[in-house]
Parts: C-alpha cells; structure tokens; sequence
DNA sequence: AGCGTCAAGTTCCATTTGGAACTATTAGCG
DNA sequence: CGCTAATAGTTCCAAATGGAACTTGACGCT
C-alpha cells in the first residue's frame, strides 16, 4: 500500500537522520508527497516566520501585519499601502487597520501624495526606525541559523534559484481552473 | 540615501524585467533586503497558496486547516491529529475543529489508537478521497506552472536545497534570543 | 467640461482564529 | 504500585481576519 516515492530529490544519506528526527508525516510530505514545493515552501516558511513574530509581538506588541508593514516603510521610506498589498499578499482592510495602529502609536507618520490625492506615502518615526534597526540583526540571526546547513555557494544557488520564480510569477495563473477555458 | 544591494544574488538581466513587471516594494525586497530568504519564501509560498486554497474553498467548501488534515490524511492513511499539527505548524485547536468538521461531513472516519488511548487515528472515506484524487492534479498544474521558469536541472537543484533545510530544522531555535544565554 | 469606470483606503460585520484552561490517558520514577 | 508530570484532543472566549460595500479621488472617452 505504500506509495512510491514521488519527490524530485534523493538526497539518501540525510534520509536516515531525518527519518529519526522528524515527525513520520513530515517525512511522508518530503518524499513521498507529488507537491513537493508547497510542503517545502510553506514548512520552512512557518520555521522562520513562527519565531520571529512571536518574539516580535512579545517585544513590541506588534502583530504581524503590523510589523510587515514597519519592516516595508523601513526597507522602502514613502512607499504606500498599496505597495505593501501588492508584496505581501495581506488583505488592503488588514493592512489599513495596521497602518492606523501604527500611526497612533507614532511609529509611523504619513502625508498625502501629492501625485494622487487617494494614496499617502509612509515613513518611519524615530521609534519606528529603532524597532526597525533593533529586528533587524535577530531576523538575520534567524536566517543565517536556519541557512547554516547549506554551504555558501548553495546559499547562493538557493536565491538565485528563487529569484527565478519571484520574477517570473507576474506570469503564473491568479486562479486554478479546470481545463483551459479558451482553445 | 539608497541602501547599497544585500542580497546574496546577482541575477542581472531578469532584473530589468523585474524592475518593470513587479512592484517597486517588492523589487526592494528582493534586492536590497537583507532577510532575502524570508521574503521569498512568504512570497512564493502565497502565489502557491493563494489560488489552490481558494479554489478548494469555493469549490468544496473546505477551509484550509480542513484541506491541510484531508490532504495529510490522503498522503498517509492512519496518521493521527498530533502529526498534522507537527507537520503543518497550525494550532492544535485550529485543527481538532477541522477534523471534527470533517468528520460529520464522512470526509474523514476515525478510530481510537488501540496504542494509545488518547489518541485517534484517522483514514479517508470514498467521499473524502474523491477529494483529494480531483485535488491533486490542480496542485501539481500550479506547481508546474511556477517551476516552469527553471530548467528540469534546477528545479531539482532547488528540491534538494530545501530538503537539506527541512532535514536540518530540528536543529534550528524554537525561539528568538537577544543573545547567548548561557556561556 | 461631463460621465462612467477604476483605484486607494476605510468601515462594517459575520466568521475564523488561537491562547489558555480543561479532560482523559500515559509515562516517568521514588 | 501510587503520585506527579507530560501528552492527545477539546472547549471557551476575546481578538483578529477578510469579503463586501462604501467614500473619495483619478483617468479615459466623447
């Protein structure tokens, strides 16, 4: 009744630790999974992410779609919220009511764009920008932890390899579909 | 005042695409972003997710904590409620509604571990499998999709990459620390 | 200029979420 | 054995979430 393998990868020595160390369906998700990316994807996504906003919401008292949006103000000053929509993938209503929390708590200041009366540009505060400067090295500390089992070239390889796909996904499909609606 | 390029790649020529196709934050994020691997991760993760999770939803009324237990089950018949929460990440509570949800709707049977007393064990129903057998191609379609920017060589060059991290995640923090805690 | 369509951001409200406390069972250990 | 600590799963409830409708301003077209 087992399936056979179906994954791209055979990696093989690293199997036998990971059959050990991991939970039984995690290791069915690597290897014997056909969706190989989306485990992948979203495992070592959630590794990275769980961390890091735990602490940063017992720190700061920012929720994540807060702090996405002071981490995009502080990589980006005068970016909009559309801008932090479009890269994010958080809902508008979301990112509005983060945005206002910020505003309050003066982490966050705004003007209205002169180029189009709707939008506002957003930058850091001072106390933005030290929480912003202060997460910064921790995240990076979370990155370079995580990423200490690659070498620096396959490192490389890693963010090239998915650089690829962030350019190329103006071109991905916004919706699944049965079978090709057109001819 | 520009921030000098921090990330680990040089792609070059796609960046010009880039810069053209995708949002200038997000062109931020990508290359003058020192968390380069959490941002494309997030990123790629939600192209994935955004439109495979709302075709399931709309189609089969199924939230994702409810496919995320389907399709765990799918892949390995008899796993039990402690596996998916350890393999996805998702609250426990979050996914005993889940199940209990499948359960009434005979996506999911369950049986008590005769091993464990505490514990269930869950398989699909007829139902439920049809499910995850109509799901499956959409997945994998979405997938090719995305992938169809890399060649076959690094597509599995990136298979292996994110293996090896997911291999290595028992070894990485659970939790942030200013610093070394102890010597 | 005048009008219909679209885009930025906000508000409303029903639903979902997830931390914490709880129940029932198992495991460690003197 | 018998007692404490841990674990699988559930329940409770305050808070976060996100779809849809709304407001205001921009843009295209005649």
């Amino acid at each position: 009744m087992r399936r056979a393998p179906t994954a791209v990868s055979r990696v093989g020595a690293s199997r036998e630790k990971a059959l050990k160390e991991l939970d039984p369906l995690t290791v069915t998700k690597l290897w014997d999974n056909p969706c190989w990316l989306s485990f992948r994807l979203n495992f070592i996504a959630f590794r990275f992410n769980d961390p890091v906003y735990r602490w940063i919401e017992t720190r700061y008292g920012l929720v994540r779609p807060e702090f996405v949006a002071l981490y995009a103000v502080g990589l980006r000053d005068g970016v909009a919220a559309k801008n932090i929509v479009a890269s994010s993938g958080l809902p508008k209503n979301t990112l509005s009511r983060s945005i206002q929390r910020l505003l309050q708590r003066r982490l966050l200041r705004r003007e209205t764009d002169p180029e189009d009366l709707r939008s506002f540009v957003l930058y850091l505060t001072g106390p933005g920008r030290a929480i912003f400067e202060e997460t910064m090295p921790l995240m990076i500390q979370q990155q370079t932890a995580m990423l200490s089992a690659l070498t620096d070239a396959e490192q490389r390889q890693l963010c090239e390899l998915m650089d690829k796909l962030v350019i190329a996904s103006p071109t991905w499909p916004n919706d699944l579909e049965k079978e090709g609606t057109a001819s």
